[in-house]
DNA sequence: TATTGTTATACTCTATAACTATA
DNA sequence: TATAGTTATAGAGTATAACAATA
């Protein structure tokens, strides 16, 4: 019963004018496409995760820390979109497994500075490895051209949802 | 609270210095990029959402049911890479709410038929209209191009969805 | 016996509101 | 009084397991 979606067109020089069939270039229709593409894809990524897996929160954590080194809760629930009070369980559960640590702000007693453990820095490795392979495995079966527009694409789409 | 300063910022300059938009292609890296933008637009839209409207499962159903006709949960649950339970209660909701109508299969008697009623269709269209609006207003900032990136990203994404 | 759908239950993630401590 | 963070609590969304009805 699924539909099968039309093959990629060739999108080097002509993407300005012609649309894909499926997904129009207008700001609505396109919209109301990529709310369900990107539901869609979610739903299927949290459940190709291994179950020993961190969950996507702390994950995305992990990666801001390790990329931009020690912040404060806020800074990361301001980073990730999230609220505070979400933060602090993502951030108490890391604290739990042993992969950040919470320590003082140097100057001002009210903060607190998360930072990524060695053991945070070993468990991002290993587990960017082992639980991306689903998808790894799907991108690798694109063509390279594609991959350059998720590329794209993904840079987009947190513009986008950095609101 | 622990009281060790963390070392302020080791890891933080050696990670990634590159431009994001030629960010990488390689499967690997792709895939990390692609998992954090995908599930923190997610987490975005699902905010920005308005208060009355439908939840992302219960729209994609009634898009799904509106484009394709009427189909019995399984198939809906297929489609949706959702497990039936899931379904089936994303369903009565619709039903509750006269969006949706169940029927007897014809020849089948284990089968239901779910099909939208003219009040969903109402509600689809008004749904799109309304709550769309963030998204296609952020959308509308960006340059043609850009959006042609993500509408034919957005098909890319439903076919790795669809494992 | 296999398949379709449902019920019962539980877990994960996130949010809001109220509270504490510091500035 | 304002800000950073936490605790308590609630809600949405999805999953697994067990069950009922039909093929």
């Amino acid at each position: 019963m699924r539909s099968s979606l039309p093959p990629a067109a060739d999108v080097a020089g002509a993407v300005e004018t012609a649309p894909p069939s499926v997904s129009s270039c207008r700001p609505a229709t396109l919209s109301a496409e990529l709310r369900i593409s990107v539901s869609r894809l979610h739903r299927q990524l949290r459940s190709q995760r291994g179950e020993a897996d961190l969950s996507d929160g702390q994950y995305a954590v992990l990666s801001v820390l390790d990329k931009f080194g020690p912040m404060s809760p806020g800074a990361l629930a301001d980073h990730e979109r999230m609220r505070p009070p979400s933060m602090t369980r993502t951030v108490n559960a890391l604290d739990e497994l042993g992969l950040v640590r919470k320590s003082e702000h140097p100057t001002d007693g009210r903060q607190v500075l998360v930072s990524v453990t060695e053991a945070g820095v070993a468990e991002l490795r290993e587990t960017r490895r082992r639980r991306d392979a689903w998808l790894t495995r799907r991108l690798g079966a694109l063509t390279a051209e594609d991959r350059a527009v998720l590329a794209r694409s993904s840079e987009l789409l947190r513009r986008l949802a950095a609101g």
